[in-house]
RNA sequence: GGGCGAUUAGCUCAGUUGGUUAGAGCACCUGCCUUACACGCAGGGGGUCGGAGGUUCAAGUCCUCUAUCGCCCA
């Protein structure tokens, strides 16, 4: 056979992967029962983000698992999804584009737009910016197919699914009408976490607390008839004052107790509000007495709930203070005049502005500012994605109830196996912390249309309690494209016909449904019955709280299910001064070069090198080190099937290993393969890997292939030759396929050199299967179970006694003395010709006696 | 402030249910171009396992406290 000089990874993957295309070797198949199916719910990728390492490295995670299930025979159904909707496509559409949504502008057809364009942001409507996210969106997806592809992931292709596609819209309408028919979910006007930039509502999943500068004012508050002038409040949110509705103190705080039951004054606006006394006003806290304002935190949201106060918003959507009117009926003044000098100086401002001028209105006036304002820094909620920070706004929004069900979901979460399992604490901490219910709505364009509509009255007010429904076999469904049932197009908007929802669903609200979208659910039931639950949910640990909780919560909601048996967390890959790589700090790793200058095998060796779980400095020399595997895989692939090739197969049978050595190596394999399989069953490809690359470098390449090689080269069939080969090929022919999840395409290239005919095997390693003692249940176990590591110990000795002599391996050596205990003696006389063979030693004296410290004594004459 | 995790050779990491002189790769040093591989082979130096205390015949491996770092949550 004549076989390439060198390892050329890109021409074996390119081949590699046209030929597993075409044969659909990674393909589902229906027809198989679920308890041979093995079925992975892939987290699809945000497409829309940057591609880097940490991609690489935790979908590679799935494909070790996966390819070791598929060698194990399991029916597996793998498969994978695009992320596309949702906010961080609307963004990079705005910032490639230059361009913003703005429902109200008309369509035009066959709009072209131009990346890069200059100048103020151009306004589109909605039908064209989801047009220019569709296609924005299409070459995200084809960027990550791309990669996915060349990292050799055994996706099954035919599932593939992006969330915004018709099925997955489809698959997300059903569920919210489900849980709505449940009553699993609800509208409601409350004041939810709201981005004043993007300016929709948020969930509590999707805030991020940020550590931000910020100082207490000192404020004098008026009392009304009171036996002191003024009390002093320190509030960080000053311009939040004409929001003031009450003052509360801590009940038996005795600065403060004489004024309960009594009105404070606001400055500037001079408002009169309740003080009152609550016990979670924390008295040391500022001056221990606070300002209750509609809304400055979740705390003022509960105390306003809690003593009925009245709403007095003063920020808009759009974050900037809305037009106010003191003196009118709900903004109550004992000076209208001057509060409404003081707000038209403030309206329309953004926040932060209108901190700014609020204190300096305060600092011009008299006897409002009490003392220097004290700097201090504090955790304030932002979007995760956003950029100034949350308002709490009065909206309405569709929630899902998930606070009542706190217990129910930690009970789900205890059904399911976390691998690590310290994991599943991050899950249940997420649960226990839990304060609002899932708030589902989202003010936003590029989504899953909430599928509802709502009367509009003859008055011409929308009557968001009369919800009109869709048929179902009509999902899915855009309300603003749409008529409901009974309605068409003419009553849109008009008194006595109907309004659409203008929401889109948080893209949790679909992400959460990956199991459900794969199966194809109530579509198809029996599909539906033979891939859920499912076995696998691969993901990294960042996104339990999200994409895992989600997806838990959906499970349980629809089928009172958990969604998956295992969950299976990767680390993060780190920068290597472990700091995460994000692309703001500029230290993301672009993963294509990396396949280009390696081989997809080097890079998935990399990342197979992580313990599950576990966080990793980014370090390249991994990839050298993978690639040094896949040469010496290649080298010593090439070498051992020259020392067999040419032999009939049928002649290399399990029954030929007749001799020592050889079966000494087969007695070193069989625990390999069972500690692999049992750690690959763990998901601990990790371990595996160690193990199997340990064996394969150390036992069967510089000692056993040493050691056997002079017998191969005898010229007659003998039966010493024979055994050699026979071995050679077993145990090769093992080693390949325990590699095969990890270096697919190298193991597949040696695979056809030799392997794919073999009747008890597949043409494909990866569906060929996973090496177990079977195989080698009918070669006889080796005189001394520790032949091997004795024979080793010799050969070191030896081998040591040359390198001190800074002599080549091939130099004669006149003789050799071993001791060692009896039994173990006779094994190694049966060794002695292949050991001297091997290092080229005239004599071998075998003695018994005790050995000393380790196996054997061992003394060399050069 | 609470929770989780990490802390092992210069670097990146393994160390199974506690048990002989703590391992690997990289890097370093010394040899060897041994008819698969110099992206190789052989050999070598180098850690007492963050710190303190405890349990035990025996601890990197269990317990307590503590320090540093990271993540999550208030």
């Amino acid at each position: 056979m004549e076989l390439p000089k060198d390892y050329q990874p890109a021409e074996v993957e390119t081949r590699w992967r046209e030929q597993w295309k075409t044969d659909r070797l990674y393909a589902w198949d229906p027809s198989r029962g679920r308890d041979e199916t093995f079925v992975v719910d892939t987290p699809p990728p945000t497409v829309s983000g940057s591609l880097h390492v940490g991609h690489m490295f935790s979908y590679s995670h799935q494909d070790f698992v996966v390819r070791y299930q598929r060698m194990r025979g399991r029916n597996i159904f793998f498969p994978i999804g695009w992320d596309d909707n949702g906010l961080p496509t609307e963004r990079r559409v705005q910032n490639l584009y230059n361009v913003k949504c703005e429902p109200h502008v008309h369509s035009v057809m066959g709009l072209k737009f131009e990346r890069g364009r200059k100048g103020d942001p151009l306004s589109i409507s909605r039908t064209n910016f989801i047009e220019l996210c569709n296609l924005v969106t299409k070459e995200d997806e084809e960027a990550f197919r791309h990669l996915w592809t060349r990292l050799g992931l055994s996706y099954d292709w035919e599932q593939e699914y992006a969330t915004i596609d018709e099925h997955c819209r489809r698959i997300s309408q059903w569920s919210f009408l489900d849980l709505l028919q449940k009553g699993e979910i609800y509208q409601a006007e409350r004041p939810v976490m709201w981005d004043v930039d993007f300016r929709t509502a948020i969930a509590q999943a999707e805030v991020a607390d940020k550590e931000k500068h910020s100082a207490f004012h000192y404020l004098r508050f008026g009392i009304e008839n009171g036996d002191r002038d003024y009390v002093v409040i320190a509030t960080t949110r000053p311009e939040l004052l004409a929001a003031c509705v009450a003052v509360l103190a801590h009940p038996e705080d005795d600065r403060y107790r004489s004024l309960f039951g009594k009105r404070a004054i606001t400055p500037l606006f001079h408002v009169p509000v309740p003080i009152m006394a609550d016990p979670l006003a924390d008295p040391e806290k500022g001056t221990g007495i606070v300002m209750v304002c509609t809304f400055g935190d979740q705390t003022d949201v509960d105390w306003w709930r809690k003593y009925d106060l009245p709403l007095r918003q003063v920020i808009g959507r759009d974050g900037r203070l809305l037009p106010i009117k003191f003196g009118s009926p709900g903004w109550e003044s004992v000076n209208a005049e001057t509060a409404n000098r003081v707000y038209a100086q403030l309206h329309n401002l953004t926040v932060n502005q209108a901190q700014r001028k609020t204190v300096e209105i305060a600092e011009s006036a008299d006897g409002v500012i009490d003392r220097p304002k004290q700097e201090v820094t504090h955790a304030v909620k932002f979007f995760e994605k956003g950029d100034r920070p949350l308002e709490l706004i009065p909206t309405r929004q569709w929630f899902s109830r998930i606070l009542d069900k706190k217990e129910a979901l930690i009970e789900q979460g205890r059904k399911i196996e976390w691998h690590p399992a310290h994991m599943s604490l991050r899950y249940e901490h997420w649960v226990e912390g839990l304060n609002q219910d899932w708030c589902l709505s989202r003010q936003r364009f590029f989504g899953v249309p909430i599928p509802v509509w709502y009367r509009i009255d003859e008055e011409g007010k929308t009557r968001y309690d009369q919800i009109l429904l869709p048929d179902t076999t009509s999902l899915p469904i855009d309300p603003l494209d749409d008529a409901p049932p009974g309605f068409d197009e003419s009553r849109r908007d008009k008194p006595g016909g109907f309004a659409g929802d203008p929401d889109v669903l948080d893209t949790w609200a679909t992400s959460s449904l990956t199991p459900q979208i794969a199966t194809h659910w109530y579509r198809d039931p029996d599909r539906h019955r033979k891939l859920f639950p499912m076995d696998i949910r691969p993901q990294s640990h960042e996104i339990i709280r999200t994409w895992a909780f989600y997806t838990i919560v959906k499970a349980y909601l629809h089928e009172r299910e958990i969604p998956w048996k295992n969950v299976v967390i990767s680390g993060w890959i780190l920068d290597p001064d472990r700091k995460k790589m994000s692309k703001s700090h500029g230290n993301v790793v672009t993963p294509e070069p990396l396949i280009d200058q390696f081989g997809a095998d080097a890079v998935r060796y990399w990342a197979a090198r992580a313990r599950l779980g576990v966080d990793t400095a980014y370090d390249e020399q991994v990839f050298k080190v993978g690639k040094r595997l896949c040469t010496k895989l290649f080298n010593a692939s090439k070498f051992a099937i020259g020392r067999f090739d040419g032999i009939d197969p049928a002649k290399l049978s399990p029954d030929k290993i007749v001799r020592e050595t050889d079966r000494a190596v087969i007695q070193e394999l069989r625990p390999l393969i069972q500690r692999a399989t049992a750690a690959f069953n763990e998901f601990d490809y990790a371990q595996a890997l160690q193990l199997t690359e340990e064996f394969f470098w150390s036992t069967f390449c510089d000692n056993y292939l040493e050691l056997a090689k002079p017998r191969t080269y005898e010229e007659a069939l003998s039966e010493g030759r024979l055994s050699a080969a026979a071995t050679l090929r077993l145990v090769h022919r093992a080693l390949v396929r325990m590699l095969a999840p990890y270096l697919p395409y190298l193991t597949e290239e040696v695979w056809h050199w030799c392997y794919a005919e073999d009747p008890d095997m597949h043409a494909s390693v990866h569906r060929s299967l996973w090496p177990t003692l079977d195989e080698f249940n009918a070669i006889s176990e080796p005189q001394h179970p520790n032949t091997f590591p004795l024979t080793v110990a010799v050969l070191d000795a030896v081998r040591k006694s040359k390198a001190e002599a800074n002599l080549s391996m091939k130099a004669e050596v006149k003789q050799v003395t071993v001791t060692a205990k009896a039994n173990e003696v006779a094994a190694l006389r049966q060794i002695a010709a292949d050991i001297q063979g091997m290092l080229h030693i005239q004599s071998l004296e075998l003695s018994e006696g005790e050995p000393g410290t380790g196996l054997a004594a061992v003394n060399t004459a050069l």
